[in-house]
DNA sequence: GTCTATAGTTTGATAGAC
DNA sequence: GTCTATCAAACTATAGAC
């Protein structure tokens, strides 16, 4: 008797389907705005009609918690794809920038990601794991500039977590904020005694 | 003839009821969730059915964009009524935290306030105005302690604002980003170049 | 001014034919 | 696996009686 195939064309089929489906649905999120997502726009998107959608989504949620696990995990490679520079100051930039641009870059994305504005959407354990990964690189990359207090790590993520908002808010498309993003690193360096620049004006 | 009295019964009844369906509303938006006010709840919380709610509001976002600007215009009252401390330092943390405390307060009228969560919803300018005023008035208590810097006061708002949203989402009743309020503003005030005291820790 | 009644829409989800 | 058909529910908003 032969061994079970780790894969056949049918669940190659299957997962592509699913993937395709994703896709679609970050489409139509980007389009009318994440919480106007329908199952209908989506099976539409994919030349399928909304019933046949819950042959490999289980709900609608199913479909958000896949988009959320998709979107961290995504990011999480992104960071781990990331050459530290040796300067504790340059490291600090450069996270805070591929953080904010990752942001700014799809606000539906990071709607999802980082703010609760699903009705009754929570994100499953398992769709959740990638965040916390994301977040225990992060404090590992501070930690090898010798930043390892929490509240370090907490003023830090708040202040990127400020700016975006207040870029995508206030300013969507425009660079208002983002221009800041260098300073309040540098800001935030001089505050905890890393070494490099001195004081600064803005 | 008698001149036109300026408000009579008729009126200071309506104005009552208006007030009183609003505040069903707020109620209604912290019990349910802003997104999920219903017509029917906010009815119901004051004894009357849906559609008699068109006699007061000519529709739902209506109803939204009066919370709008009420929630502004009570803050805008409370900002104007801060006695102002001389200290720059002080004065920066007495700003940051009527504000942080506002928006921690409550949830729903934050998430009204200052994201936009609600799919249809734009306040009218008139509701808006208060918002504009605040934030006026904000840069005009900066622009006090010396600190005239568009890019200054945008990091300011910035900074106040991460730190609000990182408390609401991530430790929501609790005060692990509250507690860094302060070492915040002191990062900033010596950032900028206040008087007051020098480096510290954290 | 408030009600009942209802229009008109949209949505997520299920049943069952094919 | 995809479809049609449909359900059940929710909502905003309007019309018209009282």
């Amino acid at each position: 008797m032969l061994g079970e195939p780790i894969y056949d064309r049918q669940t190659e089929r299957r997962s592509a389907t699913t993937v395709e489906i994703l896709d679609a649905a970050w489409f139509v999120a980007r389009d009318k705005g994440l919480a106007d997502l329908t199952l209908r726009d989506v099976g539409a998107r994919v030349g399928m009609r909304a019933p046949s959608l819950y042959s490999y989504f289980s709900s609608k949620n199913a479909i958000y918690d896949a988009m959320f696990g998709q979107a961290w995990s995504e990011y999480l490679t992104l960071l781990e794809s990331l050459a530290m520079p040796r300067s504790p100051r340059a490291g600090l930039k450069k996270i805070a920038h591929t953080f904010f641009d990752f942001a700014v870059a799809d606000l539906a994305r990071h709607q999802l990601m980082n703010q609760r504005t699903i009705p009754g959407f929570v994100p499953t354990p398992e769709a959740y794991a990638p965040s916390v990964r994301a977040l225990e690189r992060t404090h590992a990359y501070l930690a090898g500039y010798g930043i390892t207090s929490l509240e370090h790590g907490d003023l830090y993520t708040a202040i990127i977590g400020g700016l975006i908002d207040a870029q995508q808010a206030n300013d969507p498309g425009g660079d208002r904020w983002a221009r800041l993003l260098d300073p309040a690193m540098d800001m935030f360096a001089d505050c905890i005694g890393l070494p490099g620049r001195g004081r600064r004006s803005t």
